[in-house]
DNA sequence: AAGTTCAGATTGTTCAACGATCCTTCAATC
DNA sequence: GATTGAAGGATCGTTGAACAATCTGAACTT
């Protein structure tokens, strides 16, 4: 069956920017060394397919289509999304450097699965970006940016939207890494949430602990805002060492 | 191009830089469908192909042999080392997760450049990184690790090795890192010293800042030692904000 | 000299194929 | 009856070739 109709068109729309006028006049960059503008790459960012497989497949990750040990197929995902099997294998190349999947030589790729000590790794990661980048302080909009994120948080927990409220919280931790204005810190941290959105999908907490995730980060941004990082620093300490040591015990039964 | 001689031995055995990730123990796996064994991942595991590949450009990058904008052509390279051009492909999907290599759509891939703020934003996940790790202390023999590293430099500078000074600093730096017995920690800042490596590579500081650096370095190992891990985290602080002042005001020129 | 067209080169993607490796099944042996 | 060992099948790893899409550079026109 090569594809004619299949079921599942999930890589459907060919996105083809025109761009239309704002072809700028680009000078050439003359040999190596030149820096020619990673702005101008992002204006024109046409995603290749092996992306769109990609992107496609973390989103299915996300929504705990695909559960933790699931074995990924080449030839089945190549089938299904309507790719070559090598495409499907470059998209794959880019999960595995995020850690959502793991390869095994010879035998195939499969979904991250947590081990002991990943737990308590990925909270030393947020830990170092999370707080290192809160003790900085922010612009004012960026502060602006977690306060939006605590708002987002109440208002899901005033419509029991439970999984408004796992984004939202998201949300929060984003923004406060997104404080120190670094694209690097920026992906880290996209992908430690990545890994936990992964393992922790089903680990269905009780409202009661939510509800404590909203008082805490109302008091964090409220030190931000009141121009006290260091204290918002040691508040969001303490919420991680919780927060890890809640994830352990959920974990370990 | 550099390679003068074009054999297909060109993928020799070097150093393979994979880890491994040694955890061992696990028990089950709850809730996933597919049996995942762990015996399995500790097996020896012959690097493929593509990761050979990988690491031969990985070499070549950080021995300066490619210089910062260069163009790397699938093709050239897919002869040059005997492979496929699918292989090299993947390889090139390797690095690209490192920030090694960008890839601009249907024009090639390049060995990755300095942009003005990329300074900073290293520095900010080294700042992140190195800081948390270093507050937390560590084992005695992991201290032990960061003395050697220390060790390490006095012997180079002692030698005039300008090449042993400048790894033996890194080692430091990534000792310090491996305090948090961190694997995430230890791979990000494994990536972050490549970057600098390939981005740093040529500027050839003068001997008088690399006397500085084994100053700092005693200076915070000693306070390590001491079992003042706050105080050894505020010099390293300060070292990071003056080397970065440092590398921006000589790549400012 | 400036703008347009056109051919060449390189990438992006697909396809088909082969060997290598692993898992499973099943028979043979002790 | 349990362990060992040999097919059998499935999937991966890698290759080579092919084609379309896109970019580059130079010739050509005005």
């Amino acid at each position: 069956m090569t594809s004619s109709e299949s079921g599942s068109r999930v890589l459907s729309a060919r996105q083809q920017t025109a761009a239309p006028g704002a072809a700028a006049g680009n000078k050439r960059d003359a040999g190596a060394g030149a820096a020619l503008g990673a702005a101008a790459r992002l204006r024109v960012a046409v995603p290749s397919v092996a992306d769109r497989v990609a992107a496609e497949l973390r989103l299915q990750l996300a929504e705990g289509l695909l559960l933790p040990g699931a074995r990924l197929t080449e030839s089945t995902i190549a089938e299904d999304l309507g790719v070559s099997r090598n495409t499907v294998r470059e998209a794959f190349a880019e999960l595995a450097a995020e850690r959502l999947v793991v390869r095994h030589p010879n035998r195939g790729v499969f979904v991250a699965s947590l081990e002991p000590g990943d737990i308590h790794d990925v909270y030393a990661v947020r830990r170092a970006i999370e707080v290192s980048a809160i003790r900085g302080g922010g612009s004012p909009e960026r502060v602006a940016a977690v306060r939006a994120a605590v708002e987002e948080g109440k208002a899901a927990a005033a419509a029991d939207d439970e999984e408004g409220l796992g984004n939202a919280n998201q949300h929060f931790h984003g923004a406060i890494v997104a404080l120190a204005g670094s694209r690097r810190l920026d992906t880290i941290m996209a992908q430690v949430l990545a890994e936990m959105r992964l393992f922790f999908h089903k680990a269905t907490l009780d409202a009661h602990f939510y509800r404590g995730w909203l008082a805490d980060n109302e008091e964090i941004c409220a030190a931000l805002e009141a121009g006290d990082p260091g204290r918002a620093g040691d508040l969001l300490l303490a919420y991680l060492d919780r927060s890890e040591e809640r994830q352990s015990a959920v974990h370990a039964e």
